[in-house]
DNA sequence: GAAGAGTTTGCAAACGGTTGCAGCAAATGT
DNA sequence: ACATTTGCTGCAACCGTTTGCAAACTCTTC
C-alpha cells in the first residue's frame, strides 16, 4: 500500500541500505546517487515508517506528555509550547490527561514508557516513590515539581511569592490570608512555605484560610472565609481560585480592591479579561514547555552527564487592579486609587 | 533491556508464536500452556510492543488529533471526551494543534497518517479540497464541520440558531444582531445560514455585523458596531467573543441585559462563572469527542459499508442572565427584571 | 488398527526499516 | 606496477511482533 524504502531503492536501482543512508547519513553516499535517491523519494512520497525505524534504532521520535487535567487553563499554553518544541525536533507527542488521579498517572507512564523515547510529566500529586518508579520506567522530565535525581522544570516559586508578599506590604497590608490548594499538591506546599518565609521577613502576618479545591468553584468557597478572618488582603492558589473568589466577594458585596485585595498565581488568560483585571503571579507557561522539551532531548543525545537536570524558571508578579492600598481605620477604603506597578 | 515475547517464551518453555497466541487468541492454545504462559508473561512484566506488533499487524493502536487551537476553551472538552474513549478502546491519542493554519494541519496529517490508524480532524479553516486530499492519506472522521462523503460528527447548527432567535423573539427582540467569527470558517458560515432562515421564520431582522477573530478580543472589538447598529440583542460566534462583546458593552456604559441581550455558543465553562452569567447555545463537547472516536473505529472494523458515516448532535439553549426582554420605547429598560428560563 | 478429523504447537517468513561487515572500484603512495 | 588506503555500495542479520502452513499428537470412527 504505502511506499516502502525497497520501492524507492528498486526505482533509483539501488539497494534499500543506500536509500537509508541517502537519507540519514547523507555524506555516506555519492553525491550523484543521493541526489537520485532523493529525487526518487520525494517523487514517489515516500515516507519512512516511523514505527519500523524505531524497532531497529530503538528510538521512536514519540514524547509522551501527562497532565491532570487539560481543562485547567494553565495547561494548555504548556502543551503548546511542548509541541511546538517537539515538533521543530521532529518528535510526535502523545498527549494524556490523567483527571486529576495520581494513580492513572503512573498507569499511563506504564503504557506509554515503551512507546516513547521519554515523558514529560506533570503531575503534581504523585508521590515521590510513584515519580522514582515512574522514572525507571523512561526517561523522565518534571514539569512544575522537583524531585531528587529527576530532571525537572520548575518555577521559582519561593521568589514569586516573596514578590506577592512585598507588593502587598509596600501597599500597608499587615495581615494577608492563602486560600490554600489541594493538600497533597507539591505546588502548594512550595507556595505556603514561600509565603511563610516571605511574611516572616517582612513583618506581614500570614493567615491560612484552609485547602480547597483549586478550581473556580473552589475560590468562590473560600469567600466567606476570607472576610471572616479580617484579612485586607488574600493570596490564591491559583487564577482560577482567585477568580471564584473574587466572585464570592462580589456575591457578599465585598468591594475589590477597595476594601480586600485579591493576587492570584499562573496568569492564565481569563485573569486578564474579568473586571477588574486580576493581579497575578505570571508563570512563563509556553517556556516551561518548552524547556522541558529540550531538557528531555538533551538527556536523550548528550552523553546526558553534564546536562543541568534541573531548571528553574523565573516569575514576574502583574500588578493589575485587584489589589490597592490596604484600608485605614482612619481613612475609608477608596477603592479607586490607582493600583502602582511594581 | 526489555521483556520481549522470546523471553517469555523461553521461560514459558514454548515458542513463541505461542505467547503471542496465548494473549491474543485465548482458545487457541491449550488451557494448561495458556495459564503457564500469562502467568510468566506477569511475572516478568511483559508488554507487546505495539510498534513492532503495528509493524506486522499494520495497525498501530493510535489515533490522530488535529485541532486548530488548545488554548481556545472549546477544545479541551473535546479532547477530553476523546481520549477517554480511545484509552478505554485501547488507543492512544497524538494530539497536534495547528495555531489555526490550515496549511500545517494538512502537514499534520501527512505526517501524523502513517502513524496512526486514523485521524480526527478538527479543521474549520481547511478547504473542502484539502480535506479531501486529507482524507486519502488516512480514514477520517471531521469534527464540528461535514463534507461530503467524509464521515463526521458535527452539530445542529440550525436548529440551533432556531432556538436562539425564537428564544429572543419571544422576548421582544426584533433587530438582532451577529457577531461573525471568521469568513474562513465553516461553522461561521453554518450559523449564519441558520440565523438567516431562522430570522425569516421568526419576523425578526438580522443585522450582520462583520467578521471578527474568534477570541476575546475580537468580541471587545465588535462592541462600538453592536450599540451603533441599534440592535437589541446580539448574537455572538461563540462564547469567547460574546464574553468579550460582554466586556466592550460594560466599557461602553451598556447595561446587559437591560439595554442589550447578548447570547454566546458553545457553553465553554467560563461561561457560566461570569457575571452576568452568559446565556449561551450547549455543545455537547465530550460527547463529540465520544462519538467520534466511536465511528472512526467502528469505520476501521467493522465492514464500513452499513455504518453511519454522518452524525449530528443537538444543542440545547441554557438561558442564564444575559437575556431578558427587549428594551421598548415606552418602557425604560429595568435591567433587573428576571431572566426566563426556556 | 488405519484413516480421518480436530487440536495444539513450532517453523519461518513477513512487516519496514537500520547497520556491521565485506566487497569492489578508484585514488593514492612508493 | 603493485600495495594500500579511501569511498561507496550491497548483503544479510536484526529489532519484536504476527500468522500461514505444516508437523505432531490425540481422538474418533469404521
Amino acid at each position: 500500500m504505502a511506499v516502502t524504502i525497497r520501492d524507492v531503492a528498486k526505482a533509483a536501482g539501488v539497494s534499500a541500505s543506500t536509500v537509508s543512508r541517502a537519507l540519514s547519513i547523507p555524506d555516506m553516499v555519492d553525491p550523484e546517487t543521493r541526489r537520485r535517491v532523493t529525487r526518487v523519494a520525494e517523487h514517489l512520497g515516500y515516507r519512512p515508517n516511523r514505527a519500523a525505524r524505531g524497532l531497529s534504532t530503538g528510538r521512536t521520535g514519540n514524547l509522551g506528555l501527562i497532565l491532570p487535567d487539560l481543562a485547567n487553563p494553565f495547561f494548555p499554553s504548556v502543551v503548546k509550547g511542548i509541541q511546538l518544541a517537539a515538533h521543530q525536533a521532529d518528535y510526535q507527542v502523545f498527549v494524556a490527561d490523567s483527571d486529576e488521579d495520581a494513580s492513572t498517572e503512573l498507569g499511563l507512564v506504564r503504557v506509554l514508557a515503551k512507546q516513547v523515547d521519554g515523558i514529560i510529566l506533570c503531575s503534581p500529586r504523585m508521590k515521590p516513590a510513584e515519580l522514582r518508579e515512574a522514572a525507571t520506567l523512561a526517561p523522565v522530565v518534571l514539569v512544575n515539581r522537583k524531585e531528587r535525581s529527576i530532571p525537572s522544570v520548575s518555577v521559582d516559586n519561593v521568589g514569586g511569592m516573596r514578590q506577592i508578599i512585598e507588593h502587598l506590604s509596600a501597599q500597608g497590608h499587615r495581615s494577608v490570608g492563602y486560600v490554600g490548594g489541594p493538600r497533597s499538591s507539591w505546588s502548594n506546599r512550595e507556595r505556603v512555605r514561600g509565603l511563610r518565609v516571605a511574611a516572616n521577613q517582612n513583618g506581614v502576618e500570614l493567615v491560612e484560610l484552609g485547602h480547597f479545591a483549586p478550581t473556580f468553584d473552589g475560590g468562590t468557597d473560600a469567600a466567606e472565609g476570607a472576610v471572616i478572618s479580617g484579612v485586607s488582603a488574600v493570596v490564591a492558589y491559583n487564577d482560577l481560585v482567585a477568580l471564584g473568589l473574587l466572585n464570592g466577594l462580589r456575591d457578599r458585596g465585598v468591594d475589590v480592591p477597595g476594601e480586600m485585595s485579591v493576587v492570584g498565581i499562573d496568569n492564565i488568560p481569563m485573569s486578564a479579561m474579568v473586571q477588574p483585571s486580576l493581579t497575578t503571579l505570571d508563570i512563563p507557561k509556553d517556556l516551561a514547555g518548552r524547556t522541558s522539551v529540550d531538557l528531555l532531548l538533551r538527556l536523550l543525545t548528550e552523553e546526558s552527564a553534564h546536562v543541568a537536570r534541573a531548571r528553574e524558571l523565573a516569575t514576574e508578579l502583574l500588578a493589575r487592579h485587584t489589589t490597592a492600598p490596604a484600608p485605614t481605620t482612619s481613612t475609608r477604603p477608596t477603592g479607586r486609587s490607582r493600583t502602582p506597578r511594581l
